[in-house]
Order: structure tokens, then C-alpha cells, then sequence
DNA sequence: TCAAAATAGGATAAAATTATCCGAATTAAA
DNA sequence: TTTAATTCGGATAATTTTATCCTATTTTGA
């Protein structure tokens, strides 16, 4: 469904969203680590959610990743699927047609259309806080 | 959502559907024109859905791709995705854990478990025969 | 000021997906 | 029986995605 690439950036977002909390910047490695996910390929994604200004990061000694706390309410799943993967998962046609086209619809588009729709609204509405209080109160896992 | 495979494969499904009805084989050549995909890969696609027996085959002159006009409305979505694409859409984790597991849930499961249900239910319940209804009529396309 | 700890970013490599090529095997009609 | 039209299947190539490596740059504390 989402790329590897964007798997990485959901969990490694709301890593960084649960030490935010506790006022913690976490560093690629623990987030690589945390996550199970390979190093230098989750900086590179963590690279792009800066640039997209999902999460913020700082350089150098006592350095890392954090977003701000009065803004984890507000990011999205949209936001960082957006960020890595476009918006193709909710625009595009199911069936590869060039652009998805009510008027000129591939053979499942009414039937993909709510799918994508559900899928797209559910996106929109989940934000990292409630995310990672799950983790917190050990009611979800981000990795195993 | 679904691999170029994928895509190809339900599209040239429903242009040999079609032509079934008709007791009219198609060739590879013009399925890919139909549909358009690159011919030589469209073949191989073509060849494992003839070994998942979703549709049928017959080689040399007047050969060609038909599937049996009493089953064409057996065929679901459903059959083409896994031939092809395997059951990871339907089964797997949104967040690449392991296994979707009810019990080691990752943050997203149980939002992503509707969306992925839906999908799931929407694959099942469609089938060949609708698809190719649509075509037929004008109310859907293959391309462009 | 210097050293250590980080992220940033470019270059490259590995793996997976998508795509192409070509000869072998099969089938039916002439 | 020959020939033309096909699918089949193996080898290979191109592209995209995923992953790694190395150096530069920034930041803080000693
Ligand atoms: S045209 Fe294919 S999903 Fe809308
Ligand atoms: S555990 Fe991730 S979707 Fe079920």
C-alpha cells in the first residue's frame, strides 16, 4: 500500500512525536533503531519530512529530530504520506489510467473511488498525537 | 495501490472477457494495443494468470487469450490481485510489521484495518462480467 | 579553540520492478 | 507437409526503489 520509504516516516514520526512530549530530541540512530528500519535510508526520509516541515531537525552535539509539541496535534498521516509518497494513493487512478477522470472513468472507478476516499479521509484524520499515546500506554507496537 | 502487473492484468482480463462473450480469442498484440502496455512484459503477466487459471490460453495460428464464457462472471477482482500482486494488500500490515497482528497491533492498525476490509470486500464482490458490462456499454475505458 | 557528536548531502550499490529480445514449441490453415 | 501465426520461456536490460558509504557542516561542551 504505502512505500517502504513512507512506512519508515509514519513510525519514525511518531517516535520523534513521543519524545517531543518529554521535551527529548532523538537522534537518527535511536530512530533507526526504535523502528527497525536501515540508517542511512531513514535519514534520507527524515531529510525530506524536515524539508516538507513535518518534523524539525537540529545539527551537531546534542542534535536530533523533534516537532514541535503544540503541533503533533496537527500533523497528519496525510502529511507525511503526502510528503514521501505524493498523492498519488488518493488521486490517482486505481487502474494506472493518466489522471482519474469522472468523466471518462476506467473499469473500477466507482468501485476503487470509495475505497480511496475512506482511505484518504482516514489519513486526514488521524494526527500523530493520538498515535503516539498508543505507543505510550503500550496499546500498539512500532515494531516485531 | 496496485503494481504495474496488477494493473495490466486486470485491464487485459476484462478486454479478454469481453471478447469471450463474442467466442473471439485475442492475441497478445492487440490486447496490449487495447490496453496499453508494453507487449513483451503484458505477456508474461498474461502467462501467470494462465497458470493461476484465470484465464485460458491456446498456442499457434488463430491461438490466442479467452476465458470460458460460463465463468467469466466467477472471476473476481479478487482472484487477479493474488494471482499476481499476492495477498500483502489484503493481509499484510500497513506499516510493514511482520504480520497484522490483532494482539501486537502497529499504530495505525486499527484504522487501517477498514480501509484494507473495504478493499478486501471490493475485490471479492467484483466481478469480470460487470467490468466488461461497463466496457461494452461505453460507461467505462480500458486507456487514455 | 578544539574535539566530539550530530545532521546534511552527494555518490554509489543492491534489489525489486518494469520492460525488451529472441528462439523454441505449438497450432491450424493452405 | 509446409508455412504463418501464435504463446512460452529464458536471458538480459532499463528503471525505480531501497540501502549504504563517506565527507562536509554544524553545534555544544570541555
Ligand atoms: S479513472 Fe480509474 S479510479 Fe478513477
Ligand atoms: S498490525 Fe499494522 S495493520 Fe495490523
Amino acid at each position: 500500500m504505502f512505500s517502504k520509504a513512507c512506512e519508515y516516516g509514519i513510525k519514525a514520526s511518531i517516535f520523534i512525536a513521543l519524545n517531543s512530549y518529554k521535551n527529548v530530541r532523538v537522534s537518527l540512530k535511536s530512530i533507526a533503531k526504535e523502528i527497525n528500519s536501515p540508517e542511512a535510508f531513514t535519514a534520507k526520509i527524515l531529510q525530506d519530512l524536515v524539508r516538507h516541515h513535518v518534523i524539525n531537525s537540529m545539527k551537531g552535539a546534542y542534535g536530533g529530530f523533534e516537532i514541535e509539541k503544540e503541533l503533533i496535534s496537527t500533523v497528519k498521516l496525510s502529511h507525511i504520506v503526502n510528503a514521501i509518497d505524493g498523492d498519488a494513493i488518493y488521486s490517482g487512478c486505481g487502474l494506472g489510467l493518466h489522471t482519474c477522470d469522472e468523466n471518462h472513468p476506467c473499469p473500477v472507478h466507482h468501485k476503487f473511488k470509495s475505497v480511496r476516499e475512506e482511505l484518504k479521509s482516514m489519513l486526514e484524520n488521524t494526527n500523530l498525537e493520538e498515535l503516539a499515546l498508543n505507543i505510550k500506554s503500550g496499546a500498539s507496537f512500532l515494531k516485531v
